[in-house]
DNA sequence: CTTGACTCTCCTGTTGGGGGAAGGTGTATA
DNA sequence: TATACACCTTCCCCCAACAGGAGAGTCAAG
């Protein structure tokens, strides 16, 4: 019989740890001394503490081992949790060497510029949402104004509520200067239901969305662009679909200058 | 300004979230109500908030960020923090996939057998230790009795105290019958110094001794050597060093029947 | 004025133990 | 046999980054 310290120093486990598997019904002493509290191990708990340790080694949890040793499991069953481990396992380390990836393009950013980014970029997914929209295609970027006044207008003597800031969404596959192929978006709520050149519908969600920030003037746009689209080559993504504006803080909002606009840019995108 | 739900929902960040960062002095809301307590977000936050996100999926952590965020570092400083990020985040990468590899070779072991395996083999660091050693070549490997008394008795009359079970280490590389090439040796503490055939010293440690646990007589070692060969060549290690045995309950023991021996086989291992 | 949706703070729980305090034990030596 | 000293016990707090929920207060619309 061995008192805690020495079995710790026979199985290289801390006594902590030998004291927390006790706890936890994984190993029981083989005596413990009903006055003292002392517990003693015998040699042979060694084959059972390295049974733990080996799955644990695994990635088993403390709780699945203490299942898996007490209920005596079917090998089968045990492999199918293996299994269910394995996958979880490959998934992280492919999050983790995505990780490592986005790491080497921020450094290799760092050493070309020697500067903070200005843009951070993020994926995020993006729920598919009830929206009034008004597609058409008009002269260039900014002829948006008409549009907006028409959905609106249409929303609001509808009886349909805003919920939420309003976006656009570009269809043109590349850049163009003119005959731009856009759609205003807002989102709502209630009753509201299609009607002349307005749709009502539910906007898709994209589950792997690229977005950043833009403060500042419309004029600022090509930054913000060049930036994502930067990130989403570095970071190996592809563009799966049509990108979207969407303005938090613009002209509609009172007191509001163009210096302080404040719009999001996203793109729908797909690990290449 | 938005309320945190609100904000919530134009960043995907929950609100719980939202709150842990404004806790965490991450990201403090643009305005608090002083008696409702509020929180407000402004757009403006947004990007704020984006790269705290962005440097958090690099594998930063909050107070690392917050660090970055408050006290402007310069980027080659960042770059410093990456790269250690990066080496670290490899190292996991490897490690898991040895994880992989080995839950790889218990499936495979379960689909053949169809039972628990009988040895269960972990990789520990065996620390150097001060002890009394006799080697010889012996006529077969059960001849060790009289090196035994001779090493016991040298430790004894010599004020020697025992630290710790005794083993033996086995220098033949490959498996002999006979002349088998051996040291039985004894930790010791206290002022013993080497005399005559035994020799006092420090027996160096090992940073990876693949080893299990035998139970029972030693007629039964062969299972646990094959088990522990097999299993050090099936996880891509490779054997360094001459093995011990470790006689963790044997015939030195009072009322132990040899079915009750306990003993511990260590290979010195490294990865392929 | 009420209702219902939000929000607040505060507490607990997660994983696998580590660190340390206060106090009891075991044992070897003087 | 007294004592020193290493060892052991329980108990409590801590880690990271939140999630879940209780109980109570707040906002906005009808």
């Amino acid at each position: 019989m061995y008192k805690i310290g020495e079995f710790s120093r026979l199985s290289r486990i801390t006594v902590k740890t030998l004291r927390h598997y006790d706890e936890a019904g994984l190993l029981k002493p083989a005596y413990v001394d009903r006055f003292s509290g002392y517990r003693y191990y015998s040699a042979g708990q060694l084959p059972d503490l390295y049974q733990i340790l080996s799955l644990k080694d695994l990635g088993l949890s403390l709780e699945q081992i203490r299942t898996l040793l007490s209920q005596g499991v079917p090998p089968a069953e045990l492999r199918g949790m293996l299994r269910l481990k394995q996958a979880e396992i490959q998934r992280t380390v492919d999050e983790e060497q995505g990780r490592l990836a986005r790491i080497a393009a921020r450094i290799q950013q760092i050493d070309q510029e020697e500067t903070m980014p200005a843009y951070e970029v993020v994926i995020k997914e993006v729920p598919a949402m009830r929206v009034a929209g008004l597609r058409d295609i008009v002269a260039n970027y900014s002829s948006q104004g008409p549009l907006w006044n028409e959905l609106m207008g249409y929303v609001f003597q509808n009886g349909g509520k805003p919920a939420g800031p309003c976006l656009t969404v570009y269809f043109d596959e590349e850049y163009k200067e003119s005959d731009v192929d856009l759609e205003v978006v807002q989102p709502v709520e209630g009753p509201l239901s299609s009607g002349g050149r307005i749709r009502v519908y539910d906007l898709e969600g994209v589950p792997t969305m690229a977005s950043t920030i833009h403060r500042g003037p419309y004029s600022g746009f090509n930054d913000a662009y060049g930036a994502l689209m930067q990130w989403i080559s570095a970071n190996g993504y592809r563009i799966v679909g049509p990108n979207r504006e969407i303005y938090l803080r613009s002209s509609g909002d009172e007191g509001v200058t163009p210096e302080d606009f404040v719009t999001e840019v996203q793109f729908p995108v797909v690990k290449a």
